[in-house]
DNA sequence: TGCCCTAGATACCAGAAGGTTACTATTGTT
DNA sequence: AACAATAGTAACCTTCTGGTATCTAGGGCA
């Protein structure tokens, strides 16, 4: 998320895992990228319904600076970017798998009402 | 993390149980607690070493609101607190597991010192 | 009497994360 | 000539998260 690049890092790992992976979209592009295969810009800013294109970029740059996506570049007009996920990328689909059925299943026992994203 | 209870919450589960374990300090204290089974205030203040007295009330407070751990209180003096697991917040554990070593590994990858926490 | 222990509470503040709005380039289409 | 479409930028502002510092109760101990 943040990059603080003074000297070496010496944190622990978790924290780091986290800071990978948190962030208020990236679990979920990271989700739509496992069902979709690749996804142009514009198709991913459908999917998130409620990010702006200055979250959606920015999320993107941080998840392809940590190789957890790829992104390539067709040299066309009108403009045309996919997005899809590296091997790194796929290895959090376990992970995020696991989350979604749990939140899923907190919120059922809460009552609260489930926007299937 | 935040409380906005104003009328009904419709959110995508994979937020919602972000927002639940994000934090910078809960998944550490879970994973402290599944090594300990039981930890008193005092313990989980030493074993989060960077951690403030405000964070790690907050922290615990919004970890019981959200019935991951238990809080039991010995009412002799000087306090006795102790914090443990709940059912539902060992269910996390799978998932913090497969975190921390998908972070270790990466950090590995870019050489990055692993605070071992 | 004053100091230590535990398990916090509280007020105030800084910085990071995210939101809003407007703007860009380039070509095809009407 | 104006507009649509795509994939963004840039400046600015607000909110949220976490940090700092100080204070609390109530008994044990020197």
């Amino acid at each position: 998320m943040s990059k603080k690049n003074n000297s070496v890092e010496v944190i622990c790992p978790l924290d780091y895992a986290f800071r990978r992976i948190g962030g208020k979209y990236k679990g979920r592009i990271l989700w739509y990228l496992k069902s979709n295969e690749v996804m142009r810009y514009g198709e991913l800013k459908r999917a998130v319904t409620d990010i702006t294109t200055k979250m959606l970029t920015q999320t993107l740059r941080e998840l392809e600076e940590d190789a957890l996506i790829s992104r390539k570049v067709y040299h066309e007009l009108p403009p045309k970017v996919e997005y899809s996920l590296t091997d790194e990328g796929a290895e959090m689909l376990p992970f995020i798998d696991y989350l979604r059925h749990w939140g899923a299943k907190q919120m059922e026992k809460r009552e609260m009402v489930d926007l299937k994203c």
